[in-house]
DNA sequence: GCAAAAGTGTTCAGCTTACACCCATGG
DNA sequence: CCATGGGTGTAAGCTGAACACTTTTGC
């Protein structure tokens, strides 16, 4: 921005990774890539690419996940950048990570391109992944948790309908451990974010369950 | 990070712009550089430059202060990264924004370089600042009153003796409203991350006020 | 009628808010 | 002795945590 302070080599390179979540066999997972090229050449990495000069960081990260998972219109947001200049082995790059909701139902199995692509458990990832994507995943973990604590935001990982015992579940695989439930519905209606519908399902067993539905307001947004 | 998605021209700009803090008057400031050549000639921005080649952001961020105010070793955090491919007229330039808070016996009365250079209060910039410079003072401002609410971090803006009715005018002036008195002891209190110090000051008239320092953990570190 | 999951209220403790007076000093 | 700012306690309301039983369905 300063003219004053322009540097020799003023050019850098800048990717954008996704640590994408999704809840399976409720728990949290995120999706990973295995690298097939050096460097980290086996190692499983966050997907991510390089920024294209005419979008935003924010279309990147949707473009990108679009790529990797075929789904648009989800839960996306800026997470931090990551700058050091030895985070990547050919020369430095700099990243900025996002991290997105996914719900299972729009969530492929694996990714959708060539890549070997597939979901691991958040808290067991294979260490150690590529670059400095388990610090990232780290940071986005941290983040994730730190919003169930003032928001709902166990919505964006669940289909349009939902329960309140799924939505539950949700909070629960993400703090990673137990809730108690008449706190947590208590909680949810406190928000006031949900609506109740005029459905209900019967999961198999036990007494049919209330859908509800939430307003989401908008899909990638600044904190 | 994904060799299948890199693009034909992955070479972007990145710069690191600093939303300076201080106090004075008992009012919250911003230092603000006055552009001397196009793009925004004569426009007022908050003072930035290119990372360096073998610098983190962080390092980058820092020194960049450093240039700019001669200060070092305050408090700087890594704010939120704005990609929009139209901020700079020039072409595409990323900017990792930080905000710094630095205490007023240590803040230089302006920039410590040639260009012109002064502070401004937070909450009456001369609009429109250079690039989307006000949108991150806006997001800057946005988060330091967000952690004024689990965090005492007013201390970050006073000398390291300060007594509590300084601190209270800190917080004051960071969130445009009156505190309680009473209340804001307790609550600074409860955080224990004051010092009661064998000190007193007497600032004229009235009664001689206790002296108390923090615990400064760290200074630059994740959110 | 029993197994399985859904749904619901109350009590207690801790925290936040509101609020008013006495204290130590300088002039 | 008065003006100035420093310093303190208490009651009320609210919020978060703990805790157990009834309801509706499928089999």
């Amino acid at each position: 921005m300063n003219p004053r302070s322009r540097s020799s080599s003023d050019q850098e390179r800048v990717t954008v990774d996704i640590v994408i979540f999704t809840i399976r066999d409720t728990e949290l997972q995120v999706l990973l890539v295995r690298r097939g090229i050096p460097p980290f050449e086996g190692s499983w990495a966050i997907p991510g690419g390089f920024v294209l000069p005419n979008e935003s960081l924010d279309d990147a990260a949707r473009r990108e996940l679009h790529e990797e998972t075929g789904v648009e219109d989800v839960f996306l947001e800026q997470l931090y950048t990551f700058g050091d200049p030895e985070r990547d082995p050919r020369g430095r790059v700099i990243t900025v990570a996002y991290y997105a909701l996914v719900s299972p139902d729009r969530a492929p199995l694996a990714g959708s391109d060539a890549a070997e692509a597939r979901w691991w458990p958040a808290a067991h990832t294979p260490a150690p992944l590529a670059f400095d994507h388990d610090a990232i995943v780290a940071t986005a973990l941290e983040r994730l948790r730190g919003k169930l604590t003032y928001t709902a935001i166990g919505f964006e990982l669940l289909p349009k309908k939902f329960t309140l015992s799924q939505l539950q579940r949700v909070h629960e695989a993400i703090l990673g451990e137990p809730l108690d439930k008449r706190n947590f519905r208590k909680r949810v209606d406190a928000l006031g974010v949900v609506r109740p519908l005029k459905e209900s399902v019967n999961p198999g067993a036990g007494r049919p369950a209330q859908l509800f539905s939430f307003r989401r307001s908008k899909t990638s947004e600044r904190e």
